[in-house]
RNA sequence: GGUCCUGUAGCUCAACUGGAUAGAGCAACUGCCUUCUAAGCAGUAGGUUUCAGGUUCGAGUCCUGACAGGAUCACCA
């Protein structure tokens, strides 16, 4: 039992005493105390007025009384209004610490024997990642981090789109453009090579749009008529067909793919368990559909096409399958559903998927529990906002995409001119120096990707939307240095910090104090981001952390501290934030340095 | 047009799920490096929480209705 549970059972008992009421465990809140008022935890009594039958002051005055003699951990208490605010004893912030910093396992909360699986990132082979990929690929990967943290066992997962008509553009400009073009040749990574060519299919494509519409044609004939639209869409036939020409480019092509993939993936600090890939899983999901005839969740329309109506939840009918019996989006989508369930046996499954597709996944999971699938109340759209540029948003087709290898890029060449403007790389080798700019620059971007609520949309300026101060990666980071450098001194001239160093202290300065009230917040704010499938939660609690802990560097000394328990203390309250910076931010994907 | 999401300081974001005088960071201004890393700390200024009603002890938060921005509503993916 924790020190805030020991107190809302205490007010419990407060109530039943005082006011012979038995209150519900639920029903007693704690909150923490605004900074302008003298306390840790706030109870507020205004909802049980009815049961005190006195008013506000007096009902405050009389549960701090008696917290007060009941409870050993509460210092004292004041009555403002309506609000009973509980100081909490110096000895127990103590305990509380002591306790925490002889956690071998803080950060990582006891299995729950929960399986689940992320679905995160899910790229189109026919073009690079840009920045949008980049809130998706960091939210999964820290989504994924944090319910391992949780106790979960997680499977991360990556499902390719690599087939359709997208990818036979680029294949179809290659094959008239490329003069046998390959990433060695042009020094091309291989993503960006498709994606090349799938710039080009689309203008040549308007070209020859345009010249129909000359020749008279109307523009929706045009598009329909134009010699290389045919010519895709010949080639997925083909593809669909298994020909070995069109296949055997198509290999090629995704090969080049996904090495460039593996680069930027590996540079984003991103991984994966399980690869699934469209190729493999577009024909599944027709066995459901006869299964939702048969169990009447389905039905078809004369002309045979298949449909669900889902009016009753608040939705519209929506097809399952089209008339000539060939699968829509939804359907491998109810196919790959069953397939992870199938794969690993897991609880739940997240995707990690943009908000244009809100309707799609609530769709989707209304279908899954409509057939009763039991991990149906498991699935879960982490649906998150579009990020968009001071001039609108990002379009691949009109060039104003931020691509994500030249913006990681930019970032880590910012850090590298900025530290070398605050001239902090002195003892550092060339290749320490590199690593450097690399956590800072990475830890930046990712940071001001995470911060932010995953569901709003949110604005990203290339020039100015990443600073190394305030609320930022590197100011983060940078806390962790500092602390790291006091733990190299103390080390070096041998500075008892254990348990034993500061057993028996009965002082705590504000500052102190405020510190552990913060650490001791971490579990707390970690379950809170895993339910909440949140990693802003996380970052913004480091934040106020690494805050918390400069105020504290500011205001007292370390190895200026005559008393050697204070000393002690001092250093093992840094120690244990840098723990905690540390572990906070590897949840989030980002590393820190030891010297910056 | 139907449905969903969003609207908070000049800008970017918080607000513990209905609690106190709505908080941080940028940007602006004022202090603090002979002391453990100034990528820091302390302070000043900045608000009718888009608007109008409602619910109650109490509303940025809940309900209704406007307004603004976005997404979606394909036998596309």
């Amino acid at each position: 039992m924790n020190l805030q549970e020991k107190i809302i059972a205490q007010i419990q008992e407060a109530f039943l005493q005082l006011f012979g009421h038995q209150t519900a465990a639920g029903e007693i809140d704690l909150q923490p105390t605004r900074k302008e008022f003298e306390g840790t935890f706030t109870f507020v009594v205004f909802p049980f007025l009815k049961i005190t039958k006195l008013n506000p002051e007096a009902s405050a005055n009389k549960i701090g009384e008696f917290l007060q003699s009941h409870c050993p951990e509460v210092k004292g208490f004041n009555v403002v209004k309506g609000f009973l605010n509980i100081s909490v004893n110096e000895q127990s912030w103590l305990g509380i610490f002591s306790n925490l910093y002889q956690n071998q396992a803080v950060g990582q909360l006891p299995a729950n024997g929960q399986k689940v699986m992320v679905e995160y990132s899910s790229p189109n082979t026919n073009k690079p990642l840009h920045l949008g990929h980049l809130r998706n690929n960091f939210l999964g990967y820290a989504v994924a981090e944090i319910l391992k943290a949780n106790g979960y066992e997680v499977i991360k997962a990556n499902l390719v789109n690599d087939r359709g008509i997208h990818i036979c553009k680029s294949m179809v400009a290659y094959k008239h453009l490329a003069n046998g073009e390959t990433p060695e040749s042009s020094g091309l990574k291989g993503d960006h090579l498709a994606g090349k060519y799938y710039v080009l299919f689309d203008k040549e494509y308007k070209k020859q749009i345009g010249e129909l519409m000359d020749q008279g044609q109307s523009e929706e004939e045009a598009k329909k008529n134009a010699p290389w639209m045919l010519e895709a869409q010949e080639m997925l036939r083909l593809w669909e067909a298994g020909d070995a020409d069109v296949v055997g480019l198509w290999k090629t092509m995704n090969t080049w793919v996904y090495a460039g993939f593996d680069a930027t993936y590996k540079k984003m600090g991103v991984d994966f368990d399980k690869f699934y890939y469209e190729s493999d899983t577009y024909l599944l999901g027709k066995n459901i559909v006869d299964e939702g005839l048969t169990k009447g969740v389905f039905f078809k329309k004369p002309n045979g096409s298949v449909w669900v109506d889902l009016s009753a939840e608040g939705l519209d009918e929506k097809l399952v399958l089209r008339a000539d019996g060939t699968s829509v989006y939804i359907t491998q989508d109810m196919g790959t559903c069953d397939l992870k369930y199938h794969d690993f046996n897991i609880d739940k499954s997240v995707y990690v998927v943009g908000n244009e597709q809100d309707y799609h996944f609530d769709v989707l999971f209304k279908i899954m529990r409509k057939l009763g699938r039991p991990y149906g109340n498991g699935l879960y759209h982490l649906s998150y906002g579009m990020v968009d540029l001071p001039t609108g948003k990002m379009k691949s087709r009109e060039g104003t995409v931020v691509d994500a290898d030249d913006l990681m890029e930019e970032m880590i060449q910012t850090a590298e001119s900025h530290t070398k403007e605050l001239g902090k790389i002195e003892g550092f080798s060339p290749e320490q120096a590199r690593e450097l700019y690399q956590i800072l620059g990475m830890g930046a971007l990712k940071y001001f990707l995470l911060k932010v609520d995953p569901k709003k949309r949110m604005l990203f300026n290339p020039q100015e939307s990443i600073e190394f101060q305030g609320n930022t990666g590197p100011f983060i980071q940078y806390s962790h240095a500092r602390i790291a450098s006091i733990l190299r001194k103390a080390d070096q001239i041998g500075v008892d910090y254990s348990l034993s160093g500061f057993a028996g202290l009965e002082q705590l300065e504000p500052n102190e104090r405020d510190l552990i009230v913060v650490l001791s917040d971490f579990e707390k704010k970690l379950v809170q981001a895993g339910e909440e499938y949140s990693p802003s939660v996380l970052a913004q609690y480091l934040f106020e952390l690494a805050k918390e802990y400069n105020r504290f560097y500011a205001e007292l000394p370390i190895f200026n501290e005559s008393n050697p328990k204070i000393q002690s203390l001092r250093i093992a309250l840094s120690a244990m934030t840098a723990k905690t910076i540390r572990k906070g931010m590897q949840l989030l994907g980002i590393k820190v340095p030891d010297r910056m």
